[in-house]
DNA sequence: CTGAAAGCGCTAACAG
DNA sequence: CTGTTAGCGCTTTCAG
């Protein structure tokens, strides 16, 4: 099967290739009946140009990267979405990089971000974005650091809730401490005074943030968060199993739950439903994130929506106006929102 | 920023293009002082080579289209992490190109299907795999198939639990009429007849295949299902809550449900939930799927894993084997399997 | 309105 | 072990 290429349409069209790219790209007039005759050869033999040799010239590909750390954590899946109906719109389209790893892979998640940030290089992307992992860290490597700089410096480059320490690159991204700020607001207004916050990773700057958040909603009451009720290290649904576990065993316990995120919520039911402790009755859980699930569970869970889609969608629409060299501004701050379900209520008295 | 080509190594190394070439790609012994001369200067420069060049040459592009219809599914995230996670090992990069549609867009999920068919073989992919959309149908217009005829004569190309009538296009898929009848006999087995089977779309073959299971599972135990109690046209878990609630305000109403999918199950969970039926005590819900998030709901989710992950990992290896124009059989089988957890128990005698 | 010709950046014979 | 030389398939001046 040869592949046909412009040489074979202009042949048997009697002209030269350069009319034939005329009409593909409509780049320049052709009188109608030549470009007729070209058409019409285009579609007899469904000639497709082939998009590396005019990317190679053009020196554009509608080509983007898009750097995530796990496409099942239901977080990942929204926030491209949003990204996906934008960018497709511009005519883009994207390599799925998941820079998830398993232990028994070579790599770690951090040396995949590497190799995905230089082979979308490579491929000549017209921009990058990326999303969690070294971007999340409160104190990266440096060398982790140098390179997105470097490939920043190369080809338009944002960083999507998260940021990398003293280094000045794009970001769109959601308040995170905003966003605890009005979880443990709502927890306060329904009367609650015993709250625990669980869930995240220390060395995570958004858990850091989150953490402040609630620290301060806390002290802004005239209320000293419990050490003994702030349990790190787990973003899945078991370690939500395993930190409600432990703080129902406790005496005293806690009468509400601030989840850092929605997963570790979902573990944070199961554990009270285990237990016998009915939520919202006598415990509130709330997460965070806003992940699809939240709506779904029993009883459904009230959380903060770090919108997601939203994220996505300015994600694209940013990437694009950068790769048109346009201007923008270096963070793009989007606004979090309480979502009151059913998970949360007002504490009971004498408890 | 001038971007450095093979050209300016070789100039700077005192060489010509061709051995920066064989350094790069190690396809020909190199003089010892002379390559390290070369690597110093790639090392220096932040050498890239261009991708587009190396594949219009090359013929290939380490790239692959991975057509899907939603991402923000829970079902398709685990595939796609299937296929990833082992397309990745052998070196490609893939296209994410989801065909979601909303009403306000022009285009149609088919007619995005065409044009990402169309738009990876202008980019040159090596292979496409496809799942859902027109290949779920159980009566696809003809002009659709045609497309994937033509694509799959150009390209190698791969289609994940759907097919296409009267072509004998490369597949991987599980049972899904066995799913179906393992689903049944284990609300047979419990001790319940009055089994109900919702969601799905009658117009899927998906959904006829789990259908024809359900009916051929009852029919062996000498049941025969009840027309009031096949609710189709719905795969979600809005679904789901509305195939339940009219189900459980019939009479006489079944004891067990069926769910085509693990969000309609959802759905059901809830529906139960509100109108104050106890599961799996007062009522048995079976899913299909086993996406990750039937293991966290309250009760956890009988359901019948379609082994997602697997079905990508498979496409993957499968999809290399074809590029690598090895052979591979037509139909590659995955068996579903039976997954037990809490949502499912013995019929309640004299219920 | 159209053609000739010069590349885009790289690889791959083919010589040496 | 290394250099020369054609291209890959397309776009884009520059003439006409």
């Amino acid at each position: 099967m040869k592949t046909v290429t412009v040489y074979d349409i202009a042949r048997e069209a009697n002209v030269s290739v350069a009319t034939v790219s005329r009409v593909l790209n409509n780049t320049a007039p052709v009188k109608k009946e030549t470009r007729e005759r070209i058409s019409a050869l285009i579609e007899k033999y469904q000639f497709q140009p082939n998009a590396l040799a005019r990317s190679l010239i053009r020196k554009e590909t509608g080509m983007i990267g898009f750097i995530l750390p796990d496409i099942t954590n239901p977080f990942f899946p929204e926030v491209l979405a949003g990204f996906d109906r934008e960018a497709r719109k511009m005519g883009y389209t994207y390599f799925l990089c998941d820079t998830f790893s398993t232990n028994e892979e070579t790599l770690n998640q951090y040396e995949r971000e590497s190799q995905y940030i230089s082979l979308l290089m490579e491929k000549q992307v017209d921009g990058i974005v990326m999303l969690g992992g070294r971007i999340d860290l409160s104190r990266p490597d440096p060398q982790m650091i140098r390179e997105v700089e470097e490939a920043a410096r190369r080809v338009p480059f944002l960083l999507l809730n998260g940021s990398l320490p003293q280094v000045g690159l794009n970001r769109v991204a959601t308040d995170q401490k905003l966003g605890a700020v009005l979880a443990t607001q709502h927890l306060l207004e329904l009367g609650h005074r015993d709250i625990a916050a669980v869930g995240g990773y220390s060395a995570m700057s958004n858990t850091q943030q989150r953490l402040q958040g609630f620290r301060s909603a806390m002290r802004e009451n005239g209320l000293q968060p419990r050490k003994e009720w702030m349990l790190q290290d787990g973003f899945s649904v078991e370690a939500g199993v395993e930190f409600t576990s432990r703080l129902l065993a406790m005496n005293p316990r806690p009468t509400a739950i601030f989840c850092l995120n929605d997963l570790v919520a979902i573990g944070a039911l199961k554990a009270a439903s285990r237990a016998g402790v009915r939520v919202p009755e006598e415990l509130s859980i709330i997460g965070y994130d806003d992940i699809q699930f939240a709506a779904n569970s029993i009883p459904e869970l009230t959380t903060v929506s770090l919108k997601a889609a939203e994220i996505g969608r300015l994600a694209a629409e940013t990437l694009h106006r950068m790769i048109g060299k346009k201007k923008v501004p270096k963070l793009l701050s989007v606004l979090p929102e309480l979502v009151v379900r059913q998970s949360t209520a007002a504490v009971r008295k004498g408890g």
